[in-house]
DNA sequence: GTCAATTACGTTCTCCGTAAGGATG
DNA sequence: CATCCTTACGGAGAACGTAATTGAC
């Protein structure tokens, strides 16, 4: 039905049309004056409709011209725009990186790397959720964002993901508690005492359940959802916690102790997900992320 | 700037997004697989963009294609409405065709024509003036009209002429005229009779006066704007009149008599006129007319 | 092993520039 | 006769199809 216009035959019917010279628009269209003679010819056929009238001294639209010409305008215009706006994205002057972290990374590793990306592609509009692994998660389900960085979790299977660097358990105390002087401890350390628990939903109890085979601990019973909570009861003397590394500034304005583990245990991964495809600007944030943030770079 | 992008391009790229799958768009654009699958690296080429995501296995769009698509199929949608109206108008399925022609004319040879017209080309809209020369031509300059059926005029040099049909002359006289009785009258006839003018711009009175060498006549003095004038100056006895036969229907009210001038007399040539460009509507209600009321034809 | 996309390659067609032709003022 | 659009023609490059290749499941 439709038949195969191109720009370039557009381009030479406005160029004719704004000259009203064949010569004169072929030297714009930078053709020789036989070509694009062929090219209106061929825009003619194309179109089955007599679009100028020659008169060997004078050039001038047909009716049926005039009125193509001004549809030929806009469709370039709209062209132009397209693929401006396609490459202003692929040049990354344009977009929009949606990104969500940990809170911890994204108060201490990532407005570094942000800044940076900035720097480098001030268009691109950086969106950053600090969020917990969960709400990370569903943020890129929803495709709210085009990067989370968090947890390991069963439901990432869904995505791409890659590891980014990871996160050293650290045994969390009172001042006054006897491992509080320790440089760093070792799993064995803990026998004996009481562990307060995150909810067994949440990565980190499958992973310190995990580090914390063989060792036998007390019972504390205490089993709660938020690290403030933990927090809080560690505080009042109702027991210890391992946590990982990146959560310790919940722990920071309260009066209490973090000992790294003895180096070789286990340490949970902190992952990049994203989407299988990633726009140009994400793609690129991915990158310098990596750079910066990953377990090889910086 | 802008690449070559042909609408060839586009329906591909259009069609592999609809189908996700290679072989089947490239089935849809009647192309070999392996056509199909150099178009899209072409476009690809052309956009400076990865537009899809090949898997071998799975085919999806980048952020960029899909950014892409829906421009696509905007740009595709446009084209297909502007060729389908221009194709309309070239079939004649739409357009307009405004013809202004003197009232005679207007009323007696036009409306069958029109109606022909109309019958062939439902879709077009058809305007029709009455109007004297003077009128015509100006409707006819100011582009409200594409064809002008008109008596001659000097001012008619910057538009395409051609002769539709030729209007006899006839003496209008009171039915007690002397000459009134008569089957048709010489120019001698009227040696002595008491003629009634238009005006000197009018080309009526042009003619009348190269008709008129070489014949005596009385001075009446009389000489008028309107023809309802002249009509009103016979009927009271004042003198005779010499028009053109398209004009006496201004006269049939009265009881007046028409004669018509012997033949070989000059007459007064109908002209067809028109601007240099013609859509097609209005080439084909030209040639309509020309084939229905021209001398040669009915 | 099969399905599906890419690459290889030869044919055909298109596109383009040079040069000759023809119409107009 | 000078201008300017069209036609003629030949070579370079593009487009296409067939067939071989690669890759994923």
């Amino acid at each position: 039905m439709l038949p195969n216009i191109s720009s370039k035959l557009l381009q030479a019917f406005v160029a004719l049309a704004d000259c009203r010279h064949f010569t004169r628009a072929a030297e714009r269209c930078h053709l020789s004056q036989s070509a694009f003679s062929a090219v209106i010819q061929k825009l003619e056929a194309a179109l089955n409709a007599k679009l100028v009238e020659r008169d060997t001294r004078n050039v001038m639209l047909t009716v049926e011209g005039e009125m193509f010409v001004e549809v030929a305008r806009g469709l370039l215009a709209d062209m132009e725009a397209a693929f401006g706006n396609l490459s202003d994205h692929v040049a990354r002057r344009k977009g929009r990186v949606a990104i969500a972290a940990l809170p911890s990374l994204a108060a201490n590793g990532l407005p570094a790397v942000i800044a940076e990306y900035r720097a480098s592609y001030p268009g691109v509009k950086v969106q950053l959720h600090d969020a917990l692994s969960d709400q990370c998660l569903h943020l890129l389900r929803q495709g709210k964002v085009d990067l989370a960085i968090t947890a390991p979790s069963a439901r990432l299977a869904e995505f791409d993901t890659r590891v980014l660097c990871s996160d050293p358990f650290y045994l969390v105390c009172r001042r006054d508690h006897a491992l509080a002087r320790k440089r760093r401890v070792q799993l064995a350390d803990l026998a004996g005492c009481e562990l307060i628990h995150l909810a067994k939903s949440t990565s980190v109890r499958q992973h310190v359940d995990r580090l914390m085979q063989g060792v036998v601990v007390r019972d504390s019973g205490l089993e709660v959802e938020h690290l403030a909570t933990v927090a809080g009861l560690i505080e009042h003397g109702l027991g210890v916690a391992l946590v990982p590394a990146l959560t310790l500034f919940q722990f920071k304005k309260l009066d209490l102790v973090a000992v790294p583990l003895a180096a070789g245990q286990p340490e949970r991964p902190i992952l990049l997900a994203m989407p299988r495809t990633l726009s140009v600007a994400a793609r690129g944030m991915l990158e310098l992320i990596e750079l910066r943030l990953g377990s090889g770079g910086g």
